[in-house]
DNA sequence: AGCCTACTCTGTACGACATACACGATTACT
DNA sequence: AGTAATCGTGTATGTCGTACAGAGTAGGCT
């Protein structure tokens, strides 16, 4: 049986009850939700050591006593700040996975940094696993076998990933909105000129026509809609067709 | 006319003919190429100005003359490891954006410190967008719109890197393929141990009856052409509907 | 030709950061 | 009561990005 790592171990609430010294003064879960204010309101870049023991009231090197390295305090927070999935009610696997990747869409847009957050993660922890758990289980009529519900819940999260990647990146930040609408469109109008209609032609002819031109076109709710039935298209076909 | 940032000026080849100075022992292609072997050899993290600055044989300070941070040079990095894209042939639309699709989860596989610099970008550079342009190429017979081709290449973009992510970080990599595997197989062993299956139905049945327990089951090629086809089909149901 | 000036690269310095190490204080178990 | 494990702190180290000032170089102008 292989043992657990000391943060999965607290990741898990898998402590031992009884312990030597001094009462701990902190736990794990106190220091991941200062981390993640911090991420919340300066961003990600602000979340240092100091910063975050600051936060709590500790020394820095205090936090070490519950996390081995920031990128495990790292890994954490990128667990912790997922919400509970959504209930599933007396939905279709359909309309529940719609909301499903919806909802981890807006996850993504409203706390960013998860975005910044390397996202090689095997190691995912409890909350992640209850929103597969539900996605599988979303699943669990329709005749697909595991490895086909697998890869249809990590498409549909890698499409939530993109989406709100590249929406976060144009803009819909609230009130940065203008700000980002701004640059957006002038780094339009600056592709627009540099761009070669000879080595570039399909891209240059759209832009020319206005795709950045306004930003709208772009970052609007119907594009993510556009994806997201693409791909509920694909696993509906996939589900209708007689097993192979 | 917006100006152009000078590192963007740079990756275009877009700079004065004459200077007044001492001729520059450097140019940006130089730096780029010495950074992007050492992010090949030694990953990323080896990546900083002054093992770039001694790569090239150069004070640290030296490269702030060609990019005016680190981040500017990563940006270029990631553009300048991208190969040219594949040649268009007499492929179908469909064919030719499978092979589009496949080849960018290789090339992200054959860099993997490339899926660590997933930037918010909108600054996409001239190699990145010769790719963007070849799919909307590809697209240019269907009679979908510039949202819609737009929107369709963005989602297969998104599912090659969902996928590299989710295949690196399970194996496949070389050498370390059996490290790898067994890192899988042990997370899933740990999973599975610690998995309740009350609140996890659906995964931890899935676990065990050894989802990750082969991890080849995982890993394989038939695992990206099922996402794929995916959204194949989603994009061909798209094209034979008519306009709406 | 000679000066001016923009531009090149260098050396030094500073502040931020992650983290190793050793210490004194605290508490459970023998 | 004593032992040993654990906690939080203070200090120190090495690395990093980059600001700044200076010295050398070479084109443009008078």
């Amino acid at each position: 049986m292989a043992e657990l790592p000391p943060v999965v171990a607290r990741m898990w609430d898998r402590e031992p009850t009884t312990r030597r010294g001094p009462r701990p003064r902190l736990d794990l879960a106190t220091i991941t939700m200062a981390a993640i204010e911090i991420a919340d309101t300066e961003g990600l870049a602000a979340v240092s050591m100091s910063n975050v023991a600051a936060q709590v009231g500790v020394a820095p090197m205090a936090l070490y006593r519950y996390v081995g390295s920031k990128d495990e305090l790292l890994t954490v927070m990128a667990d912790s700040a997922v919400p509970p999935p959504p209930e599933r009610e007396n939905l279709s696997w359909r309309a529940y996975l719609a909301t499903w990747t919806r909802l981890t869409r807006d996850l993504l847009l409203s706390r960013p940094w998860l975005l910044d957050l390397r996202q090689s993660t095997p190691p995912m922890g409890p909350r992640r696993l209850l929103w597969l758990d539900r996605a599988l289980d979303a699943l669990s009529g329709t005749g697909l076998d595991d490895s086909q519900k697998f890869n249809a819940a990590t498409v549909l999260a890698g499409y939530a990933l993109t989406d709100a990647t590249l929406t976060h990146s144009l803009g819909a930040g609230g009130k940065e909105l203008a700000a980002r609408a701004k640059g957006a469109a002038e780094y339009g109008e600056i592709l627009t000129e540099v761009l070669d209609p000879a080595t570039y032609p399909a891209l240059s002819a759209m832009m020319r026509s206005g795709l950045l031109r306004d930003s709208t076109g772009w970052t609007e709710d119907a594009d993510f809609r556009f994806g997201l039935d693409l791909l509920l298209d694909g696993i509906e076909a996939l589900i209708a067709r007689p097993a192979r």
